[in-house]
DNA sequence: CGGCGAGTTGATCATAGTCAAGATCTGTGG
DNA sequence: CCACAGATCTTGACTATGATCAACTCGCCG
């Protein structure tokens, strides 16, 4: 979590950088309020030009992209920690999708604001650069995935990279989590039909590699499924010190 | 083109914002030369930490990652003006390897210097962030492209995008362009394979939508290819006036 | 109890991958 | 100027992966 605002949950909970007082300050004046939003609804959409920004203090979401003809394609998951609507910041409007799938609980900031942040407290416009930076890095990864691996490899990539995310942020234990997508997100993720999604995830049910129903995920072989989902569960880089 | 030396031939060409003297003076000290890169030869490599990072001058190249047995996913194209090394500054490595496909040449900046340049000239922070939001925006595309679009849409979208980034740099005229990839690059870059890419482009030829000939790039039909990628051909967004 | 969203499974079909062979183009050295 | 080698492009035949269609189950909330 990079960007936050003095008074959220994340900064007391989870965030060990300590503000100035400059930047507390700024961040007061940035923040507009909380928002709360709900499963299967939008926080903001694509063409959209929102006033607002957004921090995700709890909950998970999706981001999307659609075809006219109802083609839907999810470019990444949302969790706590992560920012929405840079490309609104940054260029005049969104070119994706971000919906809640479980209840969200938001930071808000004015989108006015976002450029003073650069000048004002440059600390922290280095750190949308970083996370715009790791976006890019989780995009690549998922772009190859999609790309050039085949079924079975993108679930359990596909799985792979929901947990890993979780457990990053204090949701999952190595072991099991709660899962905050659908079979269907999934397949939409992995561009791949939900029929053949699900059949695949027997597959790896009656493998005993990782055991997925309802909300519970459980991974069962850590190993194997790194193995099919060809990745090595290395750390993510953290932050450099500087 | 948003981060560039002062002593850049593409200040002097093609970007009309000016620099105030601090920025200037900054940038001058950040730059530490300028780099001829062959065609076929990495420029930063997937897992480096390279000292130093990259704007491109001239030429172009592809972004790509691979797995263990040789797949390739080519995740972008890289043309004038853009960045190369935003994961190597901001995070500890490169998570793709940048390659030249024609002779390039870039100018060349101490990575050990970029988070000075936040602090001491954010305006050009903030043109980092921007470039990453349009990176993100690009990748996003490309996502859906591959997730979701079947090989006749996933190659006009593919040549689509190529032209209208070659001509936004001043490099294709509406109707032709020097073309700087294979036919490979290509298909490495749509998930699709060598001959499924060739025979498709075989199609849109024979319907007089594009004509590709060793180098040369055609656009006969731009409606039909618009259609075909369904993609609307509307100019991309400037970076907002602030 | 009833209805809806999510998940499950089998049968059939089609898109794109693989294999194989040959054509063309390009640069290099004799 | 020509011959050769390697890369790129082209095309056909066959195969396989994953899409589509259809039906049914399960769990949950009103």
């Amino acid at each position: 979590m990079r960007v936050h605002c003095a008074s959220c949950p994340l900064r007391k909970q989870e965030c060990f950088e300590d503000f100035d007082e400059a930047e507390e300050e700024f961040m007061e004046g940035f923040k507009t309020g909380e928002l709360d939003v709900d499963p299967g609804s939008a926080v903001i959409m694509e063409g959209s030009t929102s006033p607002h920004l957004f921090t995700v203090l709890q909950g998970a979401g999706i981001r999307y992209k659609t075809l006219e003809d109802g083609r839907r394609q999810v470019i990444g998951f949302v969790f706590p920690g992560d920012f929405i609507g840079l490309q609104a910041a940054v260029m005049m409007e969104m070119e994706h999708t971000v919906e809640a799938t479980t209840k969200m609980l938001l930071c808000v900031f004015r989108r006015s604001d976002f450029h003073r942040m650069f000048t004002q407290i440059p600390a922290r416009g280095f750190d949308v650069a970083w996370l715009a930076a790791r976006e890019e890095y989780f995009l690549g990864d998922h772009l190859l995935t999609v790309g050039r691996r085949n079924g079975l490899e993108r679930v359990a990539f596909g799985i792979w990279a929901i947990h890993r995310r979780a457990r990053d942020v204090g949701l999952a234990t190595d072991t099991v989590m709660d899962m905050p997508f659908t079979q269907q997100n999934m397949a939409d993720a992995l561009g791949l039909s939900l029929v053949h999604t699900n059949k695949t995830l027997r597959k790896l049910r009656r493998e005993n590699v990782v055991k997925w129903h309802g909300r519970t995920l459980q991974i069962i072989d850590p190993d194997k499924l790194f193995e099919l989902a060809k990745v090595d569960d290395t750390p993510p880089r953290k932050r450099p010190l500087l």
